[in-house]
DNA sequence: TTCACTATTATGTATATACATGTTCATGTC
DNA sequence: GACATGAACATGTATATACATAATAGTGAA
């Protein structure tokens, strides 16, 4: 492995089955090639990342190459490193460093109110027009369907109505959601790449009016987020909280994150 | 400038006058020092930055360490680089990469209808106990404070409140909002470090309703913006979009930020 | 068995070097 | 004066090397 100047020739480094296409530099191949392997799930959180000595030798580069794409990955939060142990996938965060849309047992929980959550429906069924409204699924393919309220101590907080696509979440069709949240239990489970919220306020209809306790058109804030791994749709959910509660909070930096 | 190592003692660089702690690295250090020029406005956008072998000298290291730093200050966006030329300050770009807020003309445009404002009111006053809640001033100290209508073809689109500190953007004393719109005047003006956005849906009131041609009670999505410098509290502002206007969204990835 | 000490290991930071890649600028020719 | 040519320049990427640091594993003494 001394001195390897541009061969570009020779043997190709094989990093096993790739779908990446050609990319600029070995940098951002390597850096692609790993974060494809943690967002498309394939290391899941904890999954310990080979060492960079091997990686160098795999892609036929020195150490030094590799430490920089670790340290980015590293500095993008998708990587802990821990000296002499190696360097592992992180467990997901919060939804979002940035939008600060967290767990709503959290979200509760910095009220100081104990939080409860009740599961209103939950069916498997196929995906209609509307579910490919919501999230862009094949026609007709296996979903989840869950509703649930969230409480605040005994008032209701905010009502939550999801789909699961089970095509890329096959073990949600195990779950019940009773006892941890379909939020949390996401969270935990599935390795995401892209998340999109739609944030809007409405009306109150007489169908979320009831289950929140709220007047029919009392103002609510509507947020959306529908999120995707490599593989595909993972998830729509919507969440309605009645407009007299607090608002959601969203702090960054102009470049969209922290540095330093 | 031959090997360098471990010198510790020796002349200090003495990067001009820095209220930084001493951090831990080099790396760190000077990333600091940039970081804070850029987003205190000492280095305005367009600002050619020093030369990599120049940055060097003054720290007394080899340019890998400054170029390291660079390529970290140009992934986050607060830095372009060209070769030849050297590395310059960005324009500020849209209000965030991030969160979809931008400037409301473009918001506007995107809907294929011409934007215009009227500015509802303007005055400059001494900050009360309302002004000091919205955004954390000094009291009583001097402040701009702008009402502005949006329109989108002949229909109201959205109200802007906003309050803008003339202790750290002394210039707004000038300006007049009347040809360009207050968000983007700040926006060409002055370097933000952070920003904090508060979301939630109300029920109009009678003053908003009446300017908006909505209904009193209808669902209105409140976006409440706070920016700050690294010099203080720069500006704080509420728009009012009626609710069945389209929503805000927003995209990102598990990390906060797009890689590769 | 437990505790202290040491060696090993993997990452962390920094250096010097080499060459590639675009730009800009100056130069010389027609 | 217009235009092609090439030198100079600043960044971009990668290498090999060195030593620091933190955590683990292993070894030996009390």
């Amino acid at each position: 492995m001394t001195d390897m100047r541009r061969d570009a020739g020779g043997q190709e480094p094989v990093a096993t089955g790739e779908p990446h296409p050609k990319e600029a530099t070995l940098h951002q191949r390597i850096l692609g090639e790993i974060e494809g392997r943690i967002l498309s799930g394939e290391w899941p959180p904890g999954h310990r990342i080979p060492f960079e000595v091997d990686l160098a030798a795999l892609y036929g580069c020195s150490r030094m190459t590799v430490n920089k794409v670790m340290t980015r990955l590293a500095d993008a939060g998708l990587i802990e490193r821990r000296k002499k142990s190696g360097s592992f996938v992180i467990q997901p965060q919060a939804q979002s460093a940035v939008l600060d849309i967290h767990d709503i047992a959290d979200e509760v929980a910095s009220l100081n109110l104990t939080h409860s959550h009740s599961v209103v429906s939950r069916e498997r069924r196929r995906a209609g027009a509307e579910d490919m409204r919501r999230l862009d699924l094949p026609k007709s393919s296996a979903v989840i369907d869950v509703v649930s309220l969230h409480r605040a101590g005994a008032r209701p907080f905010c009502l939550e109505e999801r789909i699961i696509s089970l095509a890329n979440v096959p073990d949600a069709a195990q779950a019940d959601f009773a006892a941890t949240t379909a939020g949390a239990w996401m969270l935990n489970q599935v390795p995401w790449s892209m998340a999109e919220h739609r944030i809007r306020a409405v009306g109150a209809g007489p169908r979320e009016a009831g289950l929140l306790g709220i007047e029919s058109g009392a103002a609510c804030l509507i947020v959306e987020r529908r999120t995707w791994s490599n593989a595909g749709p993972l998830t729509h959910v919507r969440f309605t909280y009645p407009g007299d509660r607090h608002g959601l909070i969203a702090r960054f930096t102009p470049s969209g994150q922290a540095l330093s």
